[in-house]
Parts: C-alpha cells; structure tokens; sequence
RNA sequence: GUGGCUGUAGCUCAAUUGGUAGAGUGUCGGACUGUGGAUCCGAAUGUUGUGGGUUCAAGCCCCACCAGCCACCCCA
C-alpha cells in the first residue's frame, strides 16, 4: 500500500468545516475591503532566504528545496507573506495606489517533525495591508483578525503584543541583550549559544532558559521615540476599541523581516502548538526585496490548529443533512425516484437508492444520512400522480 | 534533528507467567412483498504497523525501520 507523506492529511470527513471556516474568514475580509490574492505555491529560493532570513531556522532547515529540470532553486513556500510582497512588486501594484489590501488562502510547507498541529502540509489564511506606516493600520489588522477569530465562535484565545523597535534602536537593544546573556553564556543550552551570535532575540522565548529571560532588559525600555509612539499610540487605539491584549516581552517572532509591532494569538489549551495565528509589521521587506520602500503589516491564521481550537470550544457546526430521501418501492420505480429526486433538488438536499436496497434497506439508509423526509414512491403513487 | 510513550477488525478496545486472536460498535442480510431509527437472529472482514531475531511455540521478549502522540525545537 501506497500511503501519505509523513505530515500531510487527507481531508475527507472534515472537508463541509474546512469548507465553512474558509468562508466564514473570507467573509469578514472582504467586508473590509480585501482581495484574495493567489500565488504560486513554489518559488525562487531566494526569495525566502532574502526575505525570511537566511539564518532562522525556517530556511536552514525547513523549507522544501529542490532543483528543477533547468537547474533552478527551487522551494515549496514555507509562508504566505514573502510571495505575496514579491507579487506585489513584480505586477507593479505600487503604481494602483496605496493601501493595498489583500488575503491568501492556501497550503504552506515546513519540513518539522509532525505533532497534532504541526503538519509539514498545513494551511494559512493570511491578511496583509501594505502601504501605511501608521498605528491605525496595525490597529485596523488587528481588529480584523479579532473579528475573524470571532465570527467563528472562538473566545477563548489570548492576544500578546510587542513591538521589536526598528533599525534604529534595535541595534543598541541587541548590545544590551548581549551584555546581560554574556556572563551566563556557558549554562545556556545549546541551541542558545547558536542564537546568541545568530539572533540574540531568539533567547527570550527559549522555554529551557526562561529564567535568565525573566530579568532580562525589555524592548520596550529601549525603542527609539518614533517607535515607542507608535506602539503607545497602538495600544491606546487597541483599548479605545476594548480588545484585551498583553505586552509580552518575549513575542519576538521567528521571522526576519518584522519591524515594531509584532504579535501572536495564543490558544493555551493547545499544548505546545499553541499560537493559532501570529504576524506584526514588516516595514523594510518590500524594499529588502527590490521594491520601493514601502510600509506594511499582515498576519496568519493556522487553519489546522483553528479547528484545533474551535474542537476545544465545541464550535464546529453539525453538518445538515438530508432534506428529503426519494425511496423506490420496487425496482420499476427506481428512474421514476430518480426524475422526482432530480425536480426536487432544485430546492432541496436530496438522495435515491442507487443500491437496490429493499424499502426496509432504504428508510435505514434515509434515516443514517439524517433525512427530514422520506417520499415514498410505489405502483400506487405513479398510478395516481400523488407522492 | 533530539528524548519518551504507543501501534491488534472500518472505529473503540480485550487476550493470565510467551501456548497460535476475541468483544462492543459499525457494515450487510433476515425476522417484516408499502414504511425506517427499537428488539431478536445471522453473516463478512485481521499476513496483530513492516522486516528481521530469540524460542518447540511470539500480539506479548530483542533489534531495525515506518507511522502517530507528548515534550524539546519550531511556528501557524
């Protein structure tokens, strides 16, 4: 038997809520005004290594790389934003006026060792608004994202908010971090000692060394004014709005390219895949990746760990089921059950034997699919035109 | 990539100290030639995850591999 690659999941039973939860997101973006946009599901390598970064772990070792017949690099996306941005700059989208705002849906892929909500297979709804640096743009995505989660039931999740500062203060938060990891550097587990030349930042949310990340200079104490306005000013729009959100110093984000506000949704109950859905804003990454300078700020919904968490909150909707079974006495009215079915599925959800189940076989077979009603067609009803 | 736990019928699980695989549920049929979901009766389905090894004998013990889960890690 041929069976599945490790980490990818058939979707049969479960494709009706798969199918509900990606309408229901797409319903509140487009009522805000959104695009969906559909890229290519492989890529340049380089885009990934130029925009991710090429030393985080996504790209050392986790993308699906590969050399195509020409001898090209090429890599199965490992995330929704790089491909995006490069379709942006590639159609000239800059010269449409700016903001610009679109959503994808789609599958992402990261070669990691599988757990219940950690496929290598998995599935993104991300939103990005490109073209505003202000606070209310991060406000706007935020809420967006809230009202999301929302429209399909789910309350009990966690916003955490930080913001990373920007090139200019960044750097001198960097030095500090190094300073006040240096004297412990030798207790550090391993994959900190890497981290602390690689990305000092990394270190805060190490779950082994939590300890030293507790006393450990904040971000907040070291953003540069520009910065530090624009994340108070987020934070008074986020309560003029009422939504609840934690500064959470240890939010730094895996990806490279984000500046000043990051943040993460966290679903506690979840285990260690417990962040349903995380983004932050990526000032530089359109002109890291040859595009005129341009602001912008997105996020991602895991649709996996979404159903995870709507499984939790018992929110998956029952499937409906039948409206109305046609069944066929005997065998001469199977085609006569079969036109009837058909004139009623105009209007209705319906099904015919295609079986040759006796009566009995039918009306157990209509009540399994959870029929409302059953029209029984015999000698009789034919006879008279009467179901 | 690292460590730990698990793997028996479609599903949920049994199987004494190693002695040659069973139940519930589901599926199909019958009791009931025009009214199901209740009840009763009957039937089918397994190379016990895969491949080796130890033994007279392995679902059970040992090794490797595969897959899932938990944690690390990673992030959605």
């Amino acid at each position: 038997m041929i069976s599945r690659i490790k980490g990818t999941n058939d979707i049969i039973e479960d494709s009706k809520v798969w199918e509900w939860l990606e309408e229901s997101l797409k319903k509140v973006v487009l009522n805000f005004g959104f695009v969906e946009i559909r890229t290519p599901i492989f890529e340049a390598t380089e885009l990934f290594d130029r925009s991710v970064g090429n030393e985080t772990d996504i790209v050392q070792k986790e993308m699906y790389t590969f050399e195509d017949k020409g001898g090209r690099s090429i890599t199965l996306r490992p995330e929704g934003t790089a491909p995006v941005m490069r379709a942006f700059i590639e159609n000239n989208l800059f010269s449409k006026g700016l903001p610009q705002k679109f959503f994808y849906y789609g599958p992402m892929f990261r070669y990691e060792r599988p757990q219940a909500g950690r496929m290598r297979q998995f599935h993104q709804f991300g939103v990005e608004l490109i073209g505003s640096p202000l606070p209310i743009s991060d406000a706007m995505i935020i809420l967006i994202a809230v009202e999301m989660l929302k429209s399909i039931g789910l309350n009990k999740f966690k916003l955490k908010i930080n913001s990373t500062g920007d090139e200019k203060c960044r750097p001198t938060y960097v030095e500090a971090l190094k300073a006040y990891y240096k004297p412990f550097l030798n207790d550090l587990c391993d994959d900190c000692k890497v981290r602390y030349d690689r990305n000092v930042l990394r270190l805060l949310d190490c779950k082994r060394d939590a300890k030293y990340a507790e006393n450990a200079p904040k971000i907040t104490d070291y953003l540069c004014d520009d910065c530090k306005a624009h994340f108070d000013r987020l934070r008074k729009y986020l309560d003029d709005m009422e939504i609840e959100y934690e500064v959470d110093p240890s939010i730094v984000r895996g990806l490279d390219y984000y500046t000043r506000t990051v943040f993460e949704f966290k679903y506690p109950s979840l285990g260690a895949q417990d962040a349903i859905g995380g983004g932050g804003r990526y000032d530089g990454l359109i002109e890291e990746l040859g595009g005129s300078k341009t602001p912008a700020i997105g996020f991602a919904f895991g649709i996996e760990r979404l159903i995870l968490a709507l499984n939790e909150e018992g929110k998956i909707p029952k499937t409906e089921g039948l409206d109305i079974y046609v069944i066929s006495v005997d065998e001469e009215q199977k085609i006569e059950a079969l036109k009837v079915a058909n004139a009623l599925s105009n209007y209705f959800k319906v099904d015919v034997d295609v079986m040759g189940r006796n009566l009995k076989g039918q009306f157990s077979h209509a009540s399994k699919e959870n029929a409302r009603y059953a029209v029984v067609i015999g000698e009789e009803e034919i006879k008279t035109g009467l179901y």
